[in-house]
DNA sequence: CCAAAAGTGTTATGACTACACCCATGA
DNA sequence: TCATGGGTGTAGTCATAACACTTTTGG
């Protein structure tokens, strides 16, 4: 194929936000940082920074992940580019916006003495946050509500074996309401995506849980009853 | 809020992709441009260009779509953010893609003689395309199949006012499938997406049939029932 | 033995599917 | 009058929603 003289030209400011979520403690909650400089410094904001201009947007995400939560080999999602010309005062700015889903026991690490002391906060109890990072927060937990409905992407938050209880807990924060046990358990089941495994959760004063897996933990689309 | 000394520095190249959907002659149809420089030089591709330092993706979209095909005023949604990395020969390219649905009326201005040879092919049978562009169409009737079922966007394809079987025929032709007449009119209805005129059509040597009229030529987007 | 969570089945309701005939018009 | 597409209702099936008691363990 011919080459052309066309010489490529940088024409845009790119940045990389990653929304990261995880459910711990009976919540779902987002990792916040603190900016450390302009605008907004002081004030906390999603996770990211500018693009390198020798990686890819998801290679930069991955990247940022890494080197501001430590957390590598996540669920991760690209939710939707943004842009910021109105709203950022350095100007020109196009946020390439992703969201990563992330087990509680791969944010033990988070010592919060990090320069921008990452933290983490209920989504329904945000404090104030950077730029329109609240509006993308919405958009993204809108996003996630949808996923959990289609896919087995749930499987990102859980721990390898798990209870039904614990799934189903997982679904009630995320989606933010009670579900009923026996038609839970009834429908799940039947979407082939976990396996009974022979072991146990014993421990609290009741009857053992049997422990389940699940048969994919690569994103699996299950098709929509519409 | 002061503003501190950090430059904005560009940091991508960053083009604009705008896939044209339409409706005609029983077909769902794309607009594809033929390439004038390489790479791909003659090949067919989705009708796109460069972002202008100042301005928006979203006006870049408009401004493409107005500029190579002379469109305006039509539904227009982004779609994902692609990185070419490694399927652009030029280099390190981002293509923020966009989908636009266009009423048949609005293409009729397309006489073929641009510079750029812009034609409608149905997107059951492609030319060659260049780059991934065949992927990213792909992608895009997805969208626009999911996006029928939960939103009212097919109004951005039919004339003001229609009739029932036109509004089924345009669901049939992009889902790619037979729908029942009375099923589809009683949910349709049910939907309270659209409003009956006063006024028939006639014309057909045959029983003259209802008009009607979308409530909101807006996106809505419906409760999902899952 | 008792507190606590695990585990299980049936009925009612609402949504979707399948299906066939009469109606109004123009030629 | 007849060919053509417009317009309508019902019964069967399937998925979802509502609902309460027994089981197993640890303390």
């Amino acid at each position: 194929m011919s080459q052309e003289p066309t010489k490529l030209r940088f024409n845009a400011a790119i940045t990389i936000d990653v929304i990261i979520f995880t459910v711990s403690d009976g919540r779902l909650k987002t990792l916040l940082i603190k900016r450390k400089n302009p605008p907004y410094q002081g004030v906390r904001a999603i996770t990211g920074g500018f693009l390198s201009p020798e990686e890819t947007p998801d290679q930069a995400a991955r990247r940022i992940l890494k080197q501001k939560a430590g957390i590598t080999d996540v669920y991760l999602e690209q939710l939707y580019t943004f842009d910021r010309s109105d709203r950022d005062p350095r100007g020109h700015v196009i946020s390439i916006a992703y969201f990563a889903l992330v087990p509680e026991s791969k944010l033990q690490g988070l010592t919060g003495d990090s320069i921008e002391n990452p933290e983490l906060f209920d989504v329904h109890y945000l404090p104030d946050i950077a730029f329109d990072h609240d509006e993308i927060i919405k958009y993204a937990l809108k996003r996630l509500r949808n996923k959990l409905e289609y896919t087995n992407i749930v499987y990102s938050l859980l721990p390898h074996t798990f209870t039904l209880t614990q799934l189903q807990n997982t679904y009630e924060i995320i989606l933010g309401q009670q579900l009923d046990k026996r038609n839970f358990r009834k429908k799940f089941l039947s979407l082939d995506l976990i396996t009974e495994t022979d072991e146990k959760l014993t421990g609290g004063r009741h009857r053992p849980a049997s422990l389940y897996r699940f048969n994919s933990t690569t994103p699996v689309e299950l098709e929509r009853s519409f």
